[in-house]
DNA sequence: TCCGAATATCTAGATATGTGTATATAATGC
DNA sequence: GCATTATATACACATATCTAGATATTCGGA
């Protein structure tokens, strides 16, 4: 009873958390909230290897998250959307709750 | 720059992210957004193997997303949040507002 | 055109994830 | 206790992901 299509819609939205599914790559979209920054900024505040930062940004950028913007050697990365930072603090909500679910949870076996 | 608890919080919700980052999971919560379902009900109506649903829906229990309850030999599960919905809602928005730019894109090179 | 700086990509190896098959566990009725 | 049904888990294998390090590419300036 599940048509391929829905397959298909599913396995987009599997594929579009899966973009948020990498640490490393929510502290890129974080330090990317309020302004553009480069590979280089990134990678020094995030105290990541330079490769490691340039290949979450390839990763976000083939999935449309983040946009580049170059100058002279410099590349410089922005988020495409507001909408991705809100979708990081539902993220961020949807966490808290669950952190206050298993407090619940725990003090019912004190 | 980035201090241990920091990077840890951001562990945390990629975790997250990744218990929606598989079509199965997707396919089995959107299933129990209105209502409980057993194993056999999610496998038959969703054509999948008894020990894969099994198997996602243990992930999902792990995680706080959904929760058992069972009937003789039966075990229904549902979600524990109404909220998980809500988030699978902005998902869908995300991608919709995604699929949408890329049509942009493709009308600017027509 | 050659050099250096910034960024991107390639490679190999470690780790993680998802699957089907087979088996184990749990609950029920006899 | 034994058989049956429903669910959970173990195992083996294939595939995907992440990383560091090396190399390639791109750009601006001498």
């Amino acid at each position: 009873m599940t048509p391929r299509y829905d397959m298909e819609l599913f396995k987009l939205k599997a594929e579009l958390c899966k973009t948020f599914s990498d640490p490393k790559r929510l502290l890129i979209i974080n330090k990317l909230r309020n302004c553009e920054k480069t590979v280089g900024d990134l990678a020094r505040s995030l105290e990541l290897n330079q490769s490691v930062v340039s290949r979450h940004l390839a990763i976000l950028r083939s999935k449309g998250i983040v946009q580049p913007r170059r100058e002279g050697t410099c590349v410089s990365y922005s988020l495409t959307d507001p909408k991705i930072g809100e979708a990081c603090d539902l993220v961020h909500q949807v966490l808290l709750s669950q952190m206050e679910k298993n407090k619940e949870m725990a003090e019912k076996f004190i």
